[in-house]
DNA sequence: CCCTTTCCGCGTACAGTGTACGAAGTAACT
DNA sequence: AGTTACTTCGTACACTGTACGCGGAAAGGG
């Protein structure tokens, strides 16, 4: 005996908005008493263990059995409470923009963008695996739409119309990401500590014997000048080098109309 | 009965330098006449096979096996060419490296930038898989090399010294795998055509539902612009933005000193 | 000519992945 | 007590990268 109205709405909650209510924890508890035993675990204890071991050991060891295993139930608890392991990517990207300090704006426009940007770079460094989480979809969680409306608000009344608010809101953070891309790249190498000069090394010798260095008469003397200087630990130097830049051109873009 | 004479140099090359022996193509053919049957298949076969198999299916779907599949050899075969999957990824990013044209650099300083950039852009869109790949190591091989070399000569004589030339390299690159990453996502999500629309519907039904618009006054209103003003398909006219301005924050650059 | 040596091709096997299915158990409602 | 709704999770399956070792093919030496 089926109740019909009940199978009115929602029935089957299709996928994607299963995924969206996870996000923004739009359980649906309306009070009344559930049956069967009560939820032994939660979302948000799946999100945190998930990015915990993340940030210990890398996006690649986040896999449902040792999610599992660190919170102490079966694989398949775990797909009680998330869809799968996509969706939970998605979790946890939106948590960790969740933890961002983000104070009222205050200053420059400028000391203002840096602020964008530093904050978002900050994140990548709490959590370098992100620059290697891609998603097939975008998913717009709490975490995420605070930090745009903050990133937003620092331009906002700068006399920019709202499309160019935008834009200048995904030109820093796409900067930031690439930046922080070649960051996390640099601070994995430094990881692995004295195995990596053994492999500069190495590399050297092989790549003298194998290009001809003739035939990079400027990156030749470029690529030399910079490792001699600041070598390896200074991807940061980079990036703020390219945020400045970035942040004046904008600054001029406002100067110019 | 062993020959000690050969065993004096390279018995067993080393992973990093056979990778790297690899990625110039520095075979070690030396005229000698080889015992056994000739190779059949070549590490460009299946570097140009895995090419294409992540242009047409993204890159998860290159799979040793698909990989193998695809030039009619058995798996490991595979293994008598390349060291594992991981180096072949580096075989792969260094080879789209080569496809690119690069003419001698003319104009102003910002037209040659912008080639740079645009140079940069145009391979993520051709292979927009290599905004996912990240790899351990960062490979140095000759498509790779010859980029720098173009990019780095395009700013040469304009009175930056050689680390800063580095770091406006640096930054531009940086910065177009930032965008880059943001059109892949939005070409992927075109791909799906009009499940994407019945999915953006059905995604801002519950949105609607579920986050409370109040708490987002700027982004509401910015957001809604930006989605109805270029919605969907402009992630381009996006990254030209953000170039624009990073470029004219170079060019600043060299005015103030 | 055969035999040895050296190399290529690749079948099989294994440990690991995400997850579908369904059985077992538990708490509330009737 | 019986029914119903709910949570837990063992087992199983298709898929991944790749180690091992066998069989055969080409060249060199007798």
């Amino acid at each position: 005996m089926y109740n019909h109205e009940m199978a009115a709405e929602q029935t089957p909650p299709d996928e994607p908005a299963r995924t969206l209510r996870l996000l923004w924890r739009a359980s649906i508890d309306d009070g009344a008493p559930r049956r069967g035993p009560r939820p032994r675990i939660s979302v948000d204890a799946i999100v945190d263990a998930s990015v915990a071991l993340a940030d210990e050991k890398g996006l690649e060891s986040v896999t449902m059995r040792a999610v599992a295993d660190r919170i102490g139930v079966g694989v398949m608890t775990l797909y009680g409470y998330v869809p799968g392991r996509d969706e939970l990517l998605g979790l946890m990207i939106d948590q960790i923009a969740t933890e961002g300090v983000r104070p009222p704006h205050t200053g420059t426009m400028r000391e203002r963008l840096e602020a964008v940007a530093d904050e978002q770079f900050a994140e990548c460094r709490r959590h370098p695996w992100i620059v290697d989480a891609r998603l097939p979809r975008p998913w717009i969680g709490p975490g995420g739409s605070h930090r745009y409306e903050w990133q937003v608000a620092a331009i906002d009344g700068e006399g920019f119309d709202d499309i160019t608010m935008d834009q200048i809101v995904t030109a820093i953070v796409a900067y930031v990401h690439g930046a922080a891309r070649h960051w996390a790249g640099e601070q994995a190498r430094m990881r692995l500590g004295d195995t990596d000069i053994e492999w500069w090394t190495s590399t050297g010798a092989v790549l003298e014997e194998v290009m001809d260095g003739s035939q990079y008469p400027v990156s030749g003397r470029v690529g030399q000048a910079a490792g001699e200087d600041y070598g390896l630990g200074d991807a940061e130097r980079s990036y703020r080098f390219g945020r400045d830049a970035l942040i004046s051109g904008i600054e001029q873009l406002r100067t110019t109309r």
